[in-house]
DNA sequence: CCAAGAACGTGAGTGATACTCATATTTGCG
DNA sequence: CGCAAATATGAGTATCACTCACGTTCTTGG
């Protein structure tokens, strides 16, 4: 009945560019489309977001916004990529030097801060990712990135801890990081303040965790 | 520049149903074309619901439809209020009687079980949810009946640990709460084994931030 | 520098779809 | 039965995503 453990061919493969822009100035169009875009979801909601609109604010004409941009989703999807990548950069990075339990929970406290941060900076990453989860083909993309974000934490965990069992470290490791995602989009969708004390509380929920898996029982 | 403290007018409020049908027949008519919707959202995600679609599967005219329903949105955001209600009930229900830590955990162990359950039974929970996150008017909605249920959670840990601060029980309700839709959401986006451990995991995230919320420090 | 072709830009036009409204039908009630 | 209120209908309208035939700018080899 459900869809959810067989998406029949969920293609996050497909092109987020219609034409590869190899000249300066359409490299720059491109780039003023997706800050245009930025704007307008940020503004108003990812369903607002018209296509019109968004040539006529990026300064340019519907048709150029569709030589580089194969449909809506399309933008969508390409600022997503973008926060992905950025996003696994700063795991990857905090991650890198872990030895201990002690270092892990260092190094992803660490993480949660500036993650945070980001999501301060720019909480239109919140409405990307909302926009995202409507279409199953996206969802099943977003879902990919999330188990290779985890990946890389589980496989800390199997270094501090190897007798334990894979499975249960995997699940672990994507049930933080993806609650660590739902924090972060709480956290920006109340004032500064509350928003403060959430991430607290995930922070604590989410070390709990990764000691507990990091340590032999 | 973003639109998260300070919605300008978010306006829950708004009708659902434009006219209350009083008539049996037509009583049957809504709960026809809510049972369609339920089928099309999960066939193909929220994305691409066709209201035209909907009222020949309902086996109703497209004017008979929007009798009811004064746009698309409003018939997604019925079957959220549905599922908001369901949900509090449960919450309210498995909490009712919890007098020390010991029975709060049993009680939040087994309210995460229902959830869970529910989700298995109908997972186009998550895709209801997830098309109320597009609009910022539907989300400041979502938000408000997350607080209530966060409130129902507070109230009990106010009662194990009295000295302790408001906004303190606050946050960790409304957190616990909030990832825990999400941990729902995402165990049922994988195949069941993979779903149970990412339950499980999030079960002991939960317990052990309450555990420390109500108890005083 | 020039020519030719590749890359890029354009916006009126097309099809699909959310939603309306004038009219017809059914129901409840004396 | 007869009337009014409620309900049902689907052709019609507005809006929006997306296309395409043609014009403009860049690049490259001579």
């Amino acid at each position: 009945m459900s869809d959810a453990p067989a998406e029949p061919f969920a293609d996050p493969g497909a092109p987020a560019l219609r034409r590869r822009p190899s000249q300066r100035r359409s490299r720059e169009r491109v780039e003023r489309i997706l800050a245009a875009a930025v704007a307008l979801i940020e503004a108003r909601g990812s369903d607002a977001l018209r296509m019109s609109e968004l040539a006529e604010r990026a300064g340019v004409s519907i048709g150029s916004l569709y030589q580089y941009f194969p449909d809506k989703a399309a933008v969508v999807r390409t600022l997503a990529e973008r926060y992905n990548e950025e996003g696994r950069a700063c795991i990857a990075a905090e991650l890198a030097g872990v030895r201990d339990a002690e270092g892990l929970r260092r190094a992803f406290g660490g993480l949660i801060d500036t993650y945070y941060a980001l999501f301060l900076a720019e909480p239109v990453r919140r409405d990307v990712w909302s926009a995202t989860q409507a279409d199953p083909a996206l969802r099943a993309f977003e879902l990919a990135e999330s188990r290779a974000n985890a990946a890389i934490v589980a496989a800390v965990l199997a270094r501090l801890d190897p007798a334990a069992a894979p499975e249960a470290l995997s699940a672990s490791a994507l049930t933080v990081m993806q609650l660590g995602e739902a924090a972060m989009r709480l956290a920006v969708s109340v004032e500064r303040a509350e928003g403060d004390r959430l991430v607290d509380a995930y922070k604590r929920m989410a070390l709990a965790e990764l000691a507990r898996a990091a340590v032999a029982r």
